[in-house]
DNA sequence: TCTGGGGTCCTAGGACCC
DNA sequence: TCTGGGGTCCTAGGACCC
C-alpha cells in the first residue's frame, strides 16, 4: 500500500518561550505575555497572542513593545529552561515517527507517508499529534501538511494559532500563488526589495518571470531556488542527522563600550562562555573567528584557520585577541563583540597534542567539571575579578 | 522605534597547486 | 617569454531564518 500523499508534516509551537513560562506560572494565562531582552537594546523574542493582537511582534525592539503593550508581562528569556522542553518535544515528536528533521527548539518536519496503516487520512494523524502535544506537555501547537516540504510550513503557519491546515496535492499553485513573495523561504527584506523592482509583488507573479531574469539580479542558486518554489517545486525530503557546523557567542552592551583595556575585558569573558559551551557540546573548531559591531552599526568580522583545532579557552582567548589586534578600534564606541569558531570537529576524535599544551587541556578540563557542579562562576578568569560588581551571567 | 543572539548558506576575490 | 584554466581553500561580507 503506498504511504499518503500529502506525506510532509510541518510542526510549529504557538509563541513557545510564552507558553513554556505559562506552563510554569498559570498566572501568566490570558494575559499578554512578553518575553526579550530587558535592557535599553533589548528586542522581542516571543509574544503571546493578546499581544500580538496590540500590534507586538517578534524582533521588534522592546521599547516599542511597551509603548504599544504597557499592560503586558514582560520577562527575561530563559533558553535552558526552554532547550529542556525542546528536547521533550522532540522525544514525542520521535514516537510518532523516526523520520523527524529539526529547524530550531521549537519547530519541525515529519515524513508521515508510513502511518497510513494507523489512520485513515493525513489529517486524523495532524490531530492526534496536537492532541498528544497539548495533553502530554501542555502546549499549543500548531500542524501543516502537504506534499512538498516547504508549503507544509506555509501551511502551519496558516493553521496559527492552534489549528491544523491540509493541502491536498494538486492544490499547491492554488494555495500560494496569492501570497506575497516575502512569504517564501529565502526572500527577506533585500530581495523582496529586488522583486518589487521587477514588478514582482506576489508568488505568482514571480511564477511568471524567466528564471534567466531573476538570475541576472539575484544569482544563479537564489533564482532556481525561487523559481522552482514559485511553481510550487521543492524536491528536499526529511533529513534529519545535521551536524553543527559553527558554535559561536556574542553580546550587545546596553552602552557602547570604549578603549582597549574594556573591549579586551568583554572579549575574554565571550571567550570564556564560547569555551565552556564548546567543552559542553563536545566540539573543537579549526577556525576562530572575531565579530564587532561599533556604535553606527558598522560591523566587521576577522577570521583565521589554524592547523590544530582549538579546544579551550586559554587558546581561544589567546587567537581572539590576535584577531583583535587587527581591528583598528581608534577609540570607537563598540556596540557588540562576537566570538566564533567553526571547522568543527569532535572533541571525541584522536589528535596530536603538542607538549606545550598539556597542562593547559587538563586544567581547562578541570575547570569545566567544577563549573558542572557548582556553576559557571564557580571559577572566574583572574582577569575578570580585578573590578567587583556582578559577574557575567553562566549558561 | 534604532536594529538580540544563535545559527546556515552564498558570493567574490585572492592564494596556491597542477 | 609569457600565459592558461581548473580546483580547492581561505577570508570578508551579507542575506536570511527562528
Amino acid at each position: 500500500m503506498a504511504g499518503f500523499a500529502e506525506r510532509f508534516l510541518h510542526v510549529d509551537m504557538d509563541a513557545f518561550f510564552v507558553e513554556v513560562e505559562r506552563q510554569r506560572n498559570p498566572a501568566l494565562v490570558g494575559v499578554p505575555v512578553i518575553v526579550g531582552g530587558l535592557g535599553a537594546r533589548g528586542v522581542v523574542a516571543s509574544a503571546s497572542y493578546e499581544a500580538r493582537s496590540r500590534g507586538v511582534h517578534s524582533a521588534m525592539p522592546m521599547v516599542e513593545a511597551r509603548r504599544l503593550c504597557p499592560q503586558g508581562r514582560y520577562l527575561p528569556p530563559d533558553h535552558g529552561r526552554y532547550e529542556e522542553v525542546s528536547v521533550q518535544v522532540f522525544e514525542l515528536l520521535r514516537t510518532f515517527t523516526p523520520l523527524v528533521e529539526g529547524l530550531s527548539v521549537d519547530e519541525a518536519f515529519l515524513d508521515i507517508a508510513g502511518l497510513r496503516l494507523h489512520y485513515p487520512d493525513p489529517a486524523a494523524a495532524g490531530d492526534e499529534l496536537r492532541r498528544l502535544i497539548r495533553t502530554r506537555l501542555g502546549l499549543p501547537a500548531s500542524v501543516g501538511i502537504a506534499a512538498v516540504k516547504f508549503i507544509s510550513k506555509l501551511a502551519s503557519d496558516a493553521a496559527k494559532p492552534d489549528g491544523l491546515v491540509v493541502v491536498p496535492a494538486g492544490g499547491e499553485v492554488d494555495f500560494l500563488h496569492p501570497m506575497p513573495v516575502q512569504r517564501l523561504w529565502g526572500v527577506g527584506e533585500a530581495t523582496r526589495a529586488t522583486l518589487e523592482a521587477l514588478g514582482v509583488a506576489t508568488v505568482g507573479d514571480l511564477a511568471a518571470v524567466p528564471e534567466e531574469m531573476l538570475s541576472s539580479r539575484l544569482g544563479p542558486s537564489l533564482a532556481q531556488h525561487l523559481h522552482r518554489l514559485a511553481r510550487g517545486i521543492d524536491p528536499r525530503g526529511v533529513d534529519g542527522g545535521d551536524a553543527a557546523k559553527s558554535i559561536s557567542a556574542e553580546e550587545t552592551f546596553d552602552v557602547d563600550i570604549t578603549g582597549e583595556a574594556e573591549v579586551d575585558r568583554a572579549l575574554l569573558r565571550l571567550c570564556d562562555r564560547l569555551a565552556g559551551r564548546m567543552y559542553r557540546s563536545g566540539y573543537v573548531g579549526h577556525t576562530v573567528s572575531l565579530k564587532i559591531r561599533f556604535g553606527n552599526f558598522e560591523t566587521l568580522t576577522r577570521s583565521e584557520t589554524l592547523v590544530d583545532p582549538v579546544e579551550h579557552a586559554p587558546a581561544l582567548r589567546e587567537e581572539a585577541q590576535k584577531l583583535l589586534g587587527r581591528v583598528e578600534l581608534a577609540g570607537r564606541g563598540v556596540r557588540l563583540l562576537g566570538v566564533g569558531v567553526a571547522g568543527l570537529v569532535d572533541a571525541a576524535a584522536p589528535r596530536q597534542l603538542s607538549l606545550e599544551s598539556r597542562p593547559q587541556e587538563v586544567a581547562a578540563g578541570v575547570v569545566e567539571e567544577v563549573r558542572k557542579r557548582f556553576g559557571h562562576n564557580a571559577v572566574i578568569p583572574a582577569s575578570l575579578m580585578r573590578r567587583s560588581g556582578r559577574q557575567d551571567r553562566g549558561e
